[in-house]
DNA sequence: ATGAAAGCGCTAACAG
DNA sequence: CTGTTAGCGCTTTCAT
């Protein structure tokens, strides 16, 4: 079965194959009535016209190209499948197909996708932290980019990120609501910007009430490569100090779900005697025992902003970069209320 | 800056565009000495030819759409990307650019894909269980398609799946090895190839060693769309029976965690009172409490060894469905061994 | 071994 | 308002 082509449309609607270009891209010039024979035969034929041609002439791919790091971790990558569905959802409104591809993990050897060399994408989406050399490669290729989830030194690029001081203030602000005082942070500072606004939050958290804590309290060695084994380190320091907190604040999940291993490990109960807020809410949250207290950051919506905001990028347009609101917490079993009922 | 044609690349080298088209496409009819003049300026201008004119004349479109459900839970979100995975690095060596899309959620109204009505993919690649008048029309429109780690009631149509009787057997073993010989079993059975394989598994493990167990023991009712509730239910009857079990196997990873979360809300130490084993070895499986010894489904070779069938199915070739090895049993810390050390 | 030319299916001047 | 026509950048037949 030959596929149809617009000359196939014109012809059976006795136009020209322009009109039924015209039509076909709901372009001005065309009577109402050819325009409704036209669309009838479109419809009765199940015509499409043909996407290859199109890209030939329009000099556009249609493709939106996704890149996520390699060898990420599970959970990343599990964060990175609810963005890619918030992607899914804008993309089919703009018409441009989602296109799935890789880079090697950090440090090793770069190199760009074909489908990045090759020019065939009109725009790349980053998922998290990426260097500013590839952001700055795409630029020079002429490819609009967004990075999603990254925490940017500058505003040289687009991105889209999570309020993540307003989720440390927030998840602070939790545990002291809950009367507790005497609160203990673990947190990675690898990425300058991150630390920098989940310390502030917590701080400010504090601040306000006129709490202060002793700086052993604050362990900065998590890190993401070692995620288990680091958190529970830091855990381990925090208990090794004279006086124990009566609850910490873990800048991510799975801070929280190592912390909370290394707590009942020393024979602590959760949230008896020490209680745990995390950020992020991942999956995993809801399964670990306790069930963990966090704040959920809404990565389907990051993912459909950042896919407006590359579809403006596209079509020249300025875009402002946005920081989704953080203050969603959600309450489940690692946090005792310290206060009298 | 203009982009660099086929035709640039021939009057730099002196030659016909003809001449440029067969060396890129490694062509015969071509003196090897303009052959290495027209690569070398390839290199040097790092030239590549453009898809979208490819595309046209040959017809194709050098996309592969992979299609997930929509509304997927979580976890198998966390599969699909450990597909995707292997697909994408089998892709690349195809040349294939890997569209990520969905449809809708069982039962929804259902609709394909922008990208399958255009025609603007070689192949398709689904996920998980399809129904078969979806797999048909996509055959009626004469795409090549694959399903992934369905279970499908013909051979209609090409699949990679997983040999779950393999992995039941190979998991109820791991049991009766450890002395277990009171073993109850819950499972799903809304996909009746799905249920055949994972009973016959189990039977075959009982059977072997002339184990005879209770009816009550064995539950069915768990379900996916309501995983955690369905496989704490079947537990809560299970424990509700006058002889209690030793041991547990649950057909799938999910059903185990919720089945032990049961075990211990009813006062049942695990591993000391009831062991459990699973299957798939979803990221979960480690952070549960104990640590659940399961099977491990390997999905990313599923991946890479659907992108080869389809590939085949693409240009032609006839393919051979495939069922991958399932017995890689990992332990943890859910089974306890009753035998004398 | 190489080149000229046609054409894939569409869009967009331009002319009528 | 509608039609003619010239490409987009490649592949491929057919001459040479």
């Amino acid at each position: 079965m030959e596929r149809l082509t617009i000359k196939d449309i014109a012809r059976m609607a006795g136009v020209s194959p322009t009109v039924v270009s015209f039509v076909i891209n709901n372009k001005p010039g065309v009577s109402s009535s050819t325009r409704k024979k036209v669309i009838e035969i479109i419809k009765e034929t199940n015509f499409r016209p043909s996407l290859s041609s199109r890209r030939l002439i329009l000099k556009k791919s249609f493709n939106i190209s996704i890149v996520v790091r390699k060898g990420a971790s599970p959970f990343n990558n599990l964060f990175y499948f609810e963005i890619a569905q918030g992607l899914l959802e804008k993309s089919k409104e703009y018409g441009y197909n989602i296109v799935f591809t890789d880079i090697p993990a950090l440090g090793d050897k770069f190199e760009f996708p074909e489908i990045i060399k090759q020019k065939d994408t009109d725009g790349v989406i980053f998922f998290q932290d990426t260097e500013s050399y590839i952001l700055n490669e795409i630029e020079n290729l002429g490819i609009p980019c967004v990075v999603i989830d990254a925490h940017p030194d500058n505003d040289a690029y687009s991105y889209v990120m999570a309020d993540y001081e307003k989720a440390a203030y927030t998840a602070t602000m939790h545990l002291i609501e809950n009367g507790h005082t005497d609160i203990a942070f673990i947190t990675s500072c690898t990425s300058p910007n991150f630390y920098t606004q989940v310390f502030s939050g917590f701080k400010k958290a504090l601040d306000g009430k006129g709490i202060s804590i002793p700086s052993s309290w604050i362990q900065i060695d998590a890190n993401d490569e070692r995620n288990e084994e680091s958190a529970y380190e830091c855990m381990e320091r925090i208990l090794s100090t004279k006086n124990k907190p009566t609850a910490v604040f873990c800048a991510v999940d799975m801070y929280a779900a190592s912390a909370i291993k290394c707590a009942k490990a020393h024979g602590y109960r959760v949230p008896e005697d020490i209680s745990f807020v995390g950020i992020d809410d991942i999956i995993l949250s809801r399964y670990i025992e306790p069930a963990l207290t966090t704040i959920r950051i809404d990565k389907k919506l990051m993912g459909s902003l950042a896919m407006e905001m590359i579809i403006k990028k596209i079509d020249g347009q300025h875009v402002e970069n946005v920081i989704v609101a953080s203050d969603n917490l959600i309450v489940r079993d690692s946090v005792r209320n310290l206060r009298p009922e």
